[in-house]
DNA sequence: GTCTATAGCTGGATAGAC
DNA sequence: GTCTATCCAGCTATAGAC
């Protein structure tokens, strides 16, 4: 092994440990988030939950609208990455409730909503983020055909304007019904999970 | 008119005066919260809203947690109350589809969504509020019951756990969908009512 | 009962030693 | 790059004058 190896390597090494501790880093953001929200989230909260001061964390993230935008970030890159993996053979509305059964499930074992819209002061951070508003209007676009197309197919009411349908399909991944079954009743995820895909596509009205 | 008229006259208008004030409190606390959400509302955005100073306020009322108790009672009373005048005849579904389109109507014009649950240490505010948890209770059982008939007269679906209907269905009540629609579509607020009662009870799905 | 002024605390962000 | 110690803004709540 070379000397120039040898260096290389131990940069490599010390790359990725920084990666795995920003990984950490989000990891608990991530929870956290989900856990008390925006606002209530300290930085001492991350920096002790990861093991780490309150200062490197600022080494790795230059504020706290940073560190939450990058978690965000990383959620609808998996998003992304969730559709792109699909079977492609999948009709639209298929692909619309597997997509929203995913969100479903990482929410359910402790991950976000994606849409941490309910606070106007939030959303106006996120939009001031220009690397969030890129991933999350390229998503939005995909998701968009997928409405248009499923309408056309007559498969989503075509009668509603699309953008109804988008926005509370949105609305879907973060209802909080999620979180008072969760709690409350003793189901398991997958019948909530279930539940809440016949509620979001057939509504509360008896299923002809 | 005789003294004794005169002085029960200043005092029912000294008492009328605060009746009022406190009134315009629970307006401007209602508005703000709607806005900017528990943790962004400060005492001082009340106490300007209202044009009064922060110990005036707090004359009226001993904490936060307590102003906004206060603030949603009065909301789930104003529910409680819309029920008790509903016209009896209307069937159980009927009956629930009129409150969803009332408790919208109320969020459209500026005011609350019941369900401020998003925050878990806000539920757990209020859930140390015995008023507030009496009157929430007593809306919930009636809710439930109207449930409970709807699927028995088959237009609920029965298939459906009841919880599931009635925790979904308080969600819509805060539906952020209607936020969106409000800001981003040109839609009235008469559409986006019919919008999301019409997806509420049928959901995405071409309606048969 | 109303105000001005302020106590007391929390949380985002940083200075400076190592 | 990591820590300890600290600054400073903003918030809830109250003391004390009028």
């Amino acid at each position: 092994m070379s000397i120039f190896n040898s260096i290389s390597k131990k940069i490599s090494f010390k790359d990725q440990a920084f990666k795995l501790r920003e990984d950490a880093i989000l990891d608990a953001t991530t929870r956290i988030l989900g856990d008390k929200g925006f606002d209530l989230m300290t930085m001492d909260d991350v920096a002790n939950t990861v093991g780490i001061s309150k200062p490197s964390l600022y080494k790795h993230f230059k504020s706290k609208e940073d560190l939450v935008g990058e978690a965000l970030i990383r959620l609808i890159d998996g998003a992304i990455a969730y559709m792109a993996q699909m079977d492609q053979q999948l009709s639209s509305v298929q692909k619309l409730s597997t997509l929203l059964e995913w969100a479903l499930r990482v929410r359910l074992e402790g991950g976000l909503p994606f849409l941490p819209s309910t606070s106007a002061s939030v959303r106006a951070m996120l939009m001031r983020n220009m690397t969030y508003m890129t991933r999350i209007l390229k998503l939005n676009s995909q998701l968009e055909k997928l409405v248009l197309a499923a309408q056309k197919e007559g498969q989503l009411n075509a009668q509603l304007p699309s953008d109804v349908i988008l926005f509370s399909y949105y609305s879907r991944t973060c209802d909080p019904a999620v979180d008072y079954l969760k709690q409350y009743s003793k189901m398991s995820d997958d019948d909530i999970v279930g539940h809440m895909l016949q509620v979001a596509f057939q509504g509360f009205r008896t299923s002809s």
